[in-house]
DNA sequence: CACTTGACCTGTCCGC
DNA sequence: TGCGGACAGGTCAAGT
């Protein structure tokens, strides 16, 4: 579920905890988890103090001065939760989602499980729990935690030089909210697919970096484009406005802390209300707020997919 | 070459 | 109430 506005937030939080710490000790339970040699752990992990944090696409690049970078996908379940020596805040210690009482947990409201009122809530009790696959734990005796309930992320120490090489960044695409991404950059990238389906060429990293499936259903539903719309049928000004209806959509979601749906949280273990203000996305059966028509759900490319059947026909 | 499907996993929810 | 199966969706590998 981490997409672009969630790791982005997650980066922004490491990037004020985490920089001047050292590393006293690392353990893990899942070694998929952190496919790592104990070599290179104990020699450019262990002792080493962190520089920076950054993100490419959806992965966390936090830099040591070992010359190493811990590199860092989170996917679908994934959370990096930092907890410092006085542990989490008291009151975010509650917990709706972990509550024993499933009846309880199933029965709340959209707006009761991500708090209109308090979006921020914690969905994070005790550390380290059953989801937990690696712990760092600092000089100081803070700790960093990365959970993941599904295991399909890692944790990679890598030489900082090499990180530019591995596959996965060799082919991804710019970055979506780069400066000099401009909206001819945008057609010319999703014109490289012309016979497919435009949410199909959305959530393909190498076209553009960082696109899920919030945020493909979000701007395709803000730009009027129907997610089965093959990319040749798409007008100029009708790509042009997808690539400002995107980037609207992730920068409000960053301003937003990201979408919690299940499991996403920040570096503090919170939660992020991008999706109170969502339009189609786990909307379906409610009322599409620009035209009233109902929201439906299909699938396309394999993904559930959300759209207003009315707003949604083509793109023109 | 482009597109689809399966694998990787666990927790939740639905229908029988 | 219990159980089997569908579903959630990021990415890679394998298949069509």
């Amino acid at each position: 579920m981490p997409e672009l506005p969630e790791v982005e937030t997650i980066r922004i939080g490491l990037s004020g905890l985490l920089p001047g710490r050292r590393i006293a000790d690392v353990r893990y339970d899942w070694p998929k988890s952190f496919p790592n040699s104990e070599e290179d752990t104990k020699q450019f992990l262990v002792n080493a103090t962190i520089l920076d944090v950054r993100r490419r696409a959806k992965v966390l690049l936090i830099d040591l001065d070992s010359a190493y970078t811990l590199v860092i996908h989170l996917k679908m379940t994934g959370q990096l939760v930092y907890v410092g020596t006085q542990g989490l805040p008291v009151a975010s210690r509650q917990s709706l989602v972990r509550t024993k009482d499933k009846q309880a947990a199933s029965s709340y409201t959209l707006e009761q499980r991500f708090g209109a009122g308090h979006p921020n809530d914690s969905l994070i009790g005790d550390l380290p729990d059953k989801s937990t696959r690696v712990i760092f734990t600092f000089t100081d005796a803070s700790q960093l935690f990365f959970n993941d309930q599904r295991k399909f992320g890692w944790v990679r120490l890598l030489p900082t030089a090499e990180v530019p090489n591995i596959d996965f960044f060799k082919k991804v695409g710019p970055e979506p909210l780069g400066a000099e991404f401009t909206s001819s950059n945008f057609r010319n990238c999703i014109r490289r697919r012309p016979r497919s389906c435009i949410k199909a060429v959305l959530l393909d990293q190498t076209i553009v970096a960082g696109i899920g499936n919030i945020y493909a259903d979000e701007s395709l539903w803000a730009a009027k484009i129907h997610p089965t719309t093959l990319v040749d049928t798409i007008s100029t000004p009708r790509l042009n406005r997808l690539y400002e209806e995107l980037r609207t959509v992730l920068l409000l979601a960053i301003e937003k802390g990201g979408s919690t749906d299940k499991n996403y949280v920040n570096a503090e273990g919170k939660k992020g209300s991008y999706l109170l203000f969502a339009s189609v996305f786990r909307r379906e059966g409610q009322a599409c707020p620009r035209c009233g028509a109902t929201i439906i759900k299909l699938r396309v490319a394999g993904r559930g997919t959300h759209i207003c059947p009315k707003c949604q026909k083509a793109a023109l």
